[in-house]
DNA sequence: ATTGTATATCGTAAATATACGATGAATATT
DNA sequence: AATATTCATCGTATATTTACGATATACAAT
């Protein structure tokens, strides 16, 4: 972002703004369907799968962490990390919201 | 973005990604939604609804535009926009069968 | 205690995003 | 023709994003 005025706008736009960022990169939405299809979802398994560093990866993963989408349980030196299936349920009834809600608009001219 | 390796995913990934993108500002889906409750939807219009420049406004719409969502009729000096419900319906496609896949991941731990 | 494994975080470079004023382009109106 | 209206684009400042190497942290194993 930059200078930005998002805070001008209402809660629910801004929510639904904030869910679409941490969905806005290939490697994040790449990351949610991994650890769906994994049982065992460690950083290192998400490494191997992408071709990103493990900074980056852990980068991304704090990311899909602060909005929610996910979670991250610590256990010693490994993280287990997981989706988040109740505020999934959450964003899809947004975007659900937001596309019947426009979906039917007028065509202009 | 940035130095980004994003060429590097699958085109699905990279296409919800870019949708995301598009919608990662509440200015931009306030767009959608004015662009939606009104017939006449023109520049100035949403200029008026929002608390940003002429400027500001017009590269939001440009960006909205350029994934697809909306469409622009330049009619002399005005332009007159609407939103592509026929990509609002992919859009809502996509985001559909990822939240589908996800949301019965399976919890760590 | 030392070593290895797994992650997070720091520092940093480069690209993008956000915002706006100023200006340009395209047409209506006078 | 001159003026007003509507919008896009240019130039620019600042903030954020993406990416990585290096380092710190936390524990398990030896």
């Amino acid at each position: 972002m930059a200078v930005t005025k998002a805070d001008q706008f209402n809660t629910v736009d801004i929510q639904l703004a904030e869910i679409a960022k941490a969905l806005a990169h290939p490697a994040r939405i790449r990351i949610l369907k991994i650890l769906t299809d994994m049982n065992v979802c460690m950083c290192g398994d998400i490494v191997d799968q992408l071709p990103l560093s493990q900074a980056t990866v852990s980068q991304h993963l704090k990311e899909l962490k602060r909005v929610g989408l996910i979670q991250g349980n610590v256990e010693g030196p490994k993280t287990c990390y997981c989706v988040n299936s109740t505020f999934i349920s959450l964003a899809r009834k947004q975007f659900s919201d937001l596309f019947s809600m426009v979906c039917c608009g007028t065509v202009c001219k």
